[in-house]
DNA sequence: ACCTGAACACCGTTCAAGT
DNA sequence: ACCTGAACACCGTTCAAGT
């Protein structure tokens, strides 16, 4: 018995049981153990989340973001991508990156990382910072809010299926609202993944316009 | 006793307390009423935490929105401050934004005010819907995790502050992290209304380039 | 319709005691 | 160092009963 398996046991209850399925008591179920033996390994609840949350994000691949300068769009394209889907496979353990501050190794090596990229579009490196923040704080308050509309147990529903099912929620609205009216078809998709990567290809045009990187 | 006694109630509490404050005893307990007396009023917790965030959403003064159509730039920079500072209000529920999806009517009107603004920075229809997510998901992913970093009990320590206690952390950083240790001021900064309106200005500068809509 | 009273099946955390 | 056993002060929710 130790950390490592701590988190596993709570993982695995989040990816059975959704957000509601971590609990000290129901990780020391798990491990057949009394559950004050938890806090062998672990101070308290909020610690065994943020390690959690580490593990999601370590399952990322970070190699896709070192490649060749010129490529610095499509690696972060392909990592953004990467960690988004990485955290839909475990919707039970989304929220807890909203509820628990990021400062294990695992975010530090992927600002590291991101930063880099940055500095390889052309960005200082003062802009590069702050560059990486919005892109982490627009992947995981996509991912967040797309997960709150389901029950959080994997595997999700299908794409497809989830749009249709805010399609039918949005189907009739009030006529004072015109253009949530007209425009429902798209607001269906906001939980897609066309939509996200829309949103980041707007976000990086903003990026490389601002600060003289090159537009490709 | 009514729904909006119940409401207040559990405002209240997280006011009070942060994000744990909010039960259905203890509001039960506030109104001077058994347990599940509250449940005349609200089917489960879950809908209680809709109507709070309902409530706080409709903080945010929405006229914010409306104005010349020339202004629409100064107009999304003034409302998305402005439901920032709402959220920034009452920490303890900023976390409820991101599990409760939002359909309340007060969401709908600020989707419906937010297109009209991006109609007359003159995006397409399509477009104007999906960057009315776009910034829905800034606003709320940039809150969220600012308030992950405090107790979230208002009112919040002084921006400042929070940034000292940020640059402290920071202070002395593996060397294998050589980027990050030469911008810690920045990440400190990640938290502050500058990078939240700096993030801001950028996605707006990536969506008027996209489609035509005129650079301000 | 709206409340009380009582119960069920849970929580996180702490303390004292064992090995 | 790491576990058990027992307790404290909580949870959300449901059911039956009162008015």
């Amino acid at each position: 018995l130790d950390l490592g398996k701590v988190v596993d046991a709570a993982l695995d209850l989040l990816d059975r049981a959704g957000p509601s399925g971590l609990s000290i008591r129901a990780v020391a179920g798990q491990l057949d153990v009394n559950p004050n033996a938890v806090y062998t390994y672990v101070p308290d609840r909020a610690a065994l989340e943020r390690e959690v949350t580490e593990r999601v994000m370590a399952q990322a691949d970070l190699g896709l973001l070192t490649g060749p300068p010129s490529a610095w769009r499509n690696r972060l394209l392909g990592y953004a991508s990467a960690l988004r889907t990485s955290l839909l496979r475990h919707p039970g353990a989304v929220h807890l990156f909203m509820t628990a501050p990021m400062d294990g190794p695992t975010a530090r090596r992927v600002g590291e990382d991101l930063m880099g990229v940055l500095h390889d579009a052309g960005l200082t490196p003062e802009d590069a910072t702050r560059a990486t923040y919005l892109l982490i704080v627009h992947v995981l308050g996509a991912v967040a809010l797309e997960v709150a509309e389901t029950d959080g147990r994997p595997p999700l529903a299908s794409e497809a299926d989830r749009v249709a099912y805010r399609s039918s929620a949005l189907a009739e609205i009030d006529p004072a609202y015109p253009r949530t009216a007209a425009t429902a078809h798209v607001m269906a998709r906001w939980i897609s993944t066309d939509q996200f990567e829309w949103g980041l290809d707007r976000i990086i045009d903003g990026l490389s316009g601002s600060s003289g990187g090159e537009q490709v």
